[in-house]
DNA sequence: TTGAAAATGAAATTCATTTTCAAATAACGC
DNA sequence: GCGTTATTTGAAAATGAATTTCATTTTCAA
């Protein structure tokens, strides 16, 4: 069963690479850990796409690029990706982990098909007033949020009535 | 370390309780499915609390009442309870699924801390009414979202400032 | 009461994630 | 450049929650 995508483009210039490139150098520096050729493979490739995408996908698009290159690495550079808000993890709520890069996006939210696991992203600036004013309201020193909307998209639900299991 | 809890009284009345038994018995029947003294001590046990119980959590409850009833079927009956919409899983991004009951309850968030793991519900309709209105825009059925805020509680930022590690 | 279908619970399995460890590599000082 | 040393790497093992298996027990409709 085919997954519906919204883009198949590479999304970010050649220079934002370089940027983000720099960013994880810097943050490498910092916390003393070492510049590696592995780990500028997989910052690209992780860049080279807007999906949503697990250690285990990003895991296969690497090894395009450099087959010698473990799963265990691609876990552990996500980690670091992560760490220098390079990526952040979105969870769609189906036990697996999931990344997308942060790097120059506004911050949005994730409307999740449960049938056939596409989604669709939207922008939604009540929601981080909303956090701001409950973490106010009750004392917290609120760090981030999640918000996700579950559905079933409108192919999967033209696949139902065609064909009525 | 001690989790601060907002409440430990039993939460619901007993014709509250016959009635969930109600709901549970009636749809085991529907599904063909049979009713047991477990499923109905368990189902008990859950009712018994406010708190947002992960399935190793309710087994231990349960086991008070009656140590011979399994992990199994624990784990088994509180996917029931969810299918007759007793009990709803929350997922508060640790890796671990919780439930809390749903029964006569209005439709709220939570906001946890990630220092103690401690929450505070809220309640937030606007948050019912973008999940309607982003479906809409998208042509998805939605049928439920998840918003959870994660922060520090004031309790754990003063212990934070009381003894600087 | 009885027999077929379902439930039970211990143990085994699954599966993503995380850790271990020995060999390979990067980066610092000389 | 060169050696040293701490870090990185990747395969394999370990972990841990969730789920399934299976032999036994129980429910319930006839």
């Amino acid at each position: 069963m085919l997954q519906k995508r919204i883009d198949d483009q590479p999304s970010i210039s050649r220079e934002m690479v370089r940027e983000a490139q720099d960013i994880l150098h810097r943050h490498l520096k910092r916390v003393g850990l070492k510049q590696t050729a592995q780990r500028d493979t997989i910052l690209r490739s992780f860049l080279d796409t807007r999906d949503h995408l697990s250690t285990d996908e990003l895991h296969r698009l690497v090894q395009k690029k450099d087959p010698s290159i473990g799963y265990t690495t691609v876990y552990r550079t996500l980690k670091l990706l992560a760490e220098c808000g390079l990526a952040s993890e979105v969870a769609f709520h189906d036990g697996i982990a999931r990344y997308e890069h942060q790097y120059n996006r506004r911050s949005h939210h994730h409307m999740v098909c449960t049938q056939c696991g596409g989604s669709v992203e939207f922008f939604s600036p009540e929601v981080s007033q909303l956090e701001q004013e409950i973490g106010r309201r009750y004392h917290y020193a609120t760090t981030r949020h999640t918000f996700q909307i579950y559905g079933v998209c409108e192919d999967c639900r033209n696949k139902n009535s065609a064909q009525p299991a």
